[in-house]
DNA sequence: ATAACCTATTTCAAATCGATATATGTAGAG
DNA sequence: CTCTACATATATCGATTTGAAATAGGTTAT
């Protein structure tokens, strides 16, 4: 999704700043589906406010650098709930880790045990993050719920699949051919 | 991985034109965690090429438009090497499909369902596509064994969770207060 | 003190995306 | 037989995104 789409999204559940907006797209559960810079967030302010779909004042802050606090507009939400009308395209997943181990063969055992291993603890914490978040017995909104869900299985997944392949694959790789010095 | 790198990896495994590597990039099992266009395979090319990583020479064909046919150098298979030894990235997951699920209030059942059961299909086509794949008694090397069970094992998930929790989810929404007219 | 990190915005070069232009050949529909 | 759609093949280009750095002041911990 465009920056500019994913600005209203943060926006039409409440106001914040460029600064703030980032947060919360780093935050679960947004980080596990969408991702973006300062370099995308305040050029897409700037054209969403030359738009009128947001509206942009700035707040003086004592002891902190000024804000501007941008607010979505009633033609903001429209512009926004057309956007979710399309039928999404697929899914983007781009992993150097898998890349990596596609090529397995120009790299040497150790390296290859450690990306793994280390990716394993990427998981899990993940998972802990995400266990925890909804432990709490805060319900979350259906739209929520499920793409939480949805997310905390693929992590579980894989994350098992590593564990459970792991040995048997560096195994494999210990008898191969391989194009580097080990 | 960008443009460069992943022009390197194809043409470690045999020489080829851009639009023959665009194709490869598209196809199983690069296609589940890459992917790329002509805007950047083509400068990447003219580049690398630059660089003395690749040697292209032109192949003039009958009955169809030139090709350009290239190889990947010693120089360059020295830096497709290196650019694996560097610890691998969090991995990069867009999903505009999430992010509609994620605002369900702001779209309409029917949507949601045709969305999802769309999403459903796309799953079993890709996990058939996958199984073919596999089926064959090609013994595959470790690396895209590994990545391709990966991959495979995803999809089974991911299909898994909307299939359990479709009906749940739609019902749930039913009961929510929504933005937009049904 | 002083290094490290948090809030906050802006800018910018490099890379990527997505579409289009340019040619030509083949296959199928009507 | 013609017209459309699609496949091969490369190149280009504006718009967008990426990723990092510049700027500036405040807080926390060693």
């Amino acid at each position: 999704m465009d920056a500019k789409t994913l600005c209203l999204a943060v926006l039409s559940r409440g106001d914040a700043s460029g600064y703030e907006i980032k947060k919360k797209l780093e935050e679960a559960p947004f980080s596990h589906f969408q991702d973006t810079g300062f370099g995308s967030i305040y050029p897409a302010l700037g054209a969403l406010s030359k738009d009128g779909l947001v509206t942009g004042r700035a707040m003086p802050q004592e002891k902190r650098p000024d804000k501007k606090v941008y607010s979505i507009t009633p033609a903001g939400r429209t512009t926004l709930i057309e956007a979710l009308q399309h039928p999404p395209g697929p899914d983007k997943f781009r992993s150097d880790f898998l890349f990596i181990l596609f090529l397995a063969d120009h790299a040497s055992p150790e390296h290859l045990r450690r990306i793994i291993d280390d990716r394993i603890s990427t998981y899990e914490e993940r998972i802990a993050a995400m266990e925890e978040r909804c432990s709490g017995d805060t319900k979350l909104p259906p739209g929520h719920a499920f793409v939480h869900g949805f997310g905390l299985m693929l992590y579980r997944t894989a994350r098992e699949y590593l564990l459970a392949h792991r040995e048997e694959f560096l195994k494999e790789m210990a008898g191969e051919d391989r194009l580097v010095a080990e």
